[in-house]
DNA sequence: TTCATTTTGGACCATTCAGTCAACTACGGA
DNA sequence: TCCGTAGTTGACTGAATGGTCCAAAATGAA
């Protein structure tokens, strides 16, 4: 998933994979059947670690819109931290486009749980009197959504985590009552 | 430009290319020098292209503001025309991270250029009266760019250009003053 | 026309690619 | 101990890769 995540599909080779993996090319090929097989059961691995972390940054917060800014925060990568490898489900979306069937289906499961937790985490918010009433919850889940994917795009092009950071609280701060 | 566009850098073949091009191997490399160096080519001619069109839309609308609304519609495909083939830069970001610096050099070129054009039509707004006066323009600059971003990787998963447009309009209102 | 330079076309090269094959080893049950 | 299964190993294949070489063709100036 690794190897994968920070080179994509087309510039990881077979053998890339086995020295990362440790194991030779058969026991590559008897597991997983191909490259692009394992490819995409890395990919579902890493939407299912990743959401899981999302839900969970987002319940666990004192409130349900600093639920959604810790969620944002959590796409940012650590000052000192690991390297900033980006997403690898935007990283996906950018080398393949909407075409392929396999990776549409992997994603629309993972939009779709993410987008009716955005939609309940806000429509919290706007009843606990942290937004304005008015708050077109579903265009603000639409917008959070958008504002992940450029996050993670700023976070794979090497953008401050410090601006990134200050970029999550302005927006969250854009859906607080005033 | 176009197929590495939508193939990204090492997706693409060179037959791939001398096919698009409708030339000889030799005349590529003659006039190219080799692969990468017709793929930066190709990516800095999107990039001022990109750009151009941008600062285009930012003045020639009806206020600061509405010229920002304009910029965002821009980067959302026609529902009828042309399939969404994304943003190049996001591509390139996406493939090879912040680690090249042929391409850091570029992304650094065209980001500046429009984070200065943005802050100027921010601070316009808000001159005009669009937005609060206590507007932080840097961070709202540093917002728009971050959406961006994250609208180009929705064009390029398939999002419906409707809802993009939803988002953008909606984030939009967020600046504006109540 | 002549001749030097640039541009083109296609054969060619070594390397790398994903994927296959068959021999071999390790292991667990009877 | 025997044997069948599972997992491993490394050699191998044909195709495709990026890149080079060289000769033929086109071009343009004198």
């Amino acid at each position: 998933m690794n190897v994968f995540w920070d080179r994509g599909f087309a510039a990881t080779s077979l053998d890339d994979l086995l020295g990362a993996m440790k194991i030779g090319r058969q026991s590559l090929y008897d597991a997983f059947g191909d490259k692009r097989r394992l490819y995409l059961e890395a990919l579902a691995h890493y939407q299912r670690g990743s959401i899981a972390g999302h839900l969970e940054r987002l319940k666990s917060a004192a409130s349900p819109l600093a639920g959604i800014e810790a969620m944002l925060l959590g796409l940012i990568p650590d000052e000192a931290g690991l390297q900033a490898k980006g997403c690898m489900g935007v990283n996906a979306i950018c080398e393949f486009g909407a075409d392929d069937p396999d990776l549409a289906t992997l994603r629309a499961g993972s939009e779709s749980v993410l987008h009716r937790a955005l939609i309940a985490q806000l429509q919290a918010a706007r009843s606990a009197g942290e937004t304005l009433v008015s708050l077109d919850v579903e265009a603000a889940a639409t917008l959070i959504e958008t504002l992940m994917s450029g996050i993670r795009v700023g976070a794979r092009a090497g953008a401050s985590p410090e601006a990134l950071r200050e970029t999550a609280a302005f927006a969250v701060a854009r859906l607080r009552a005033a």
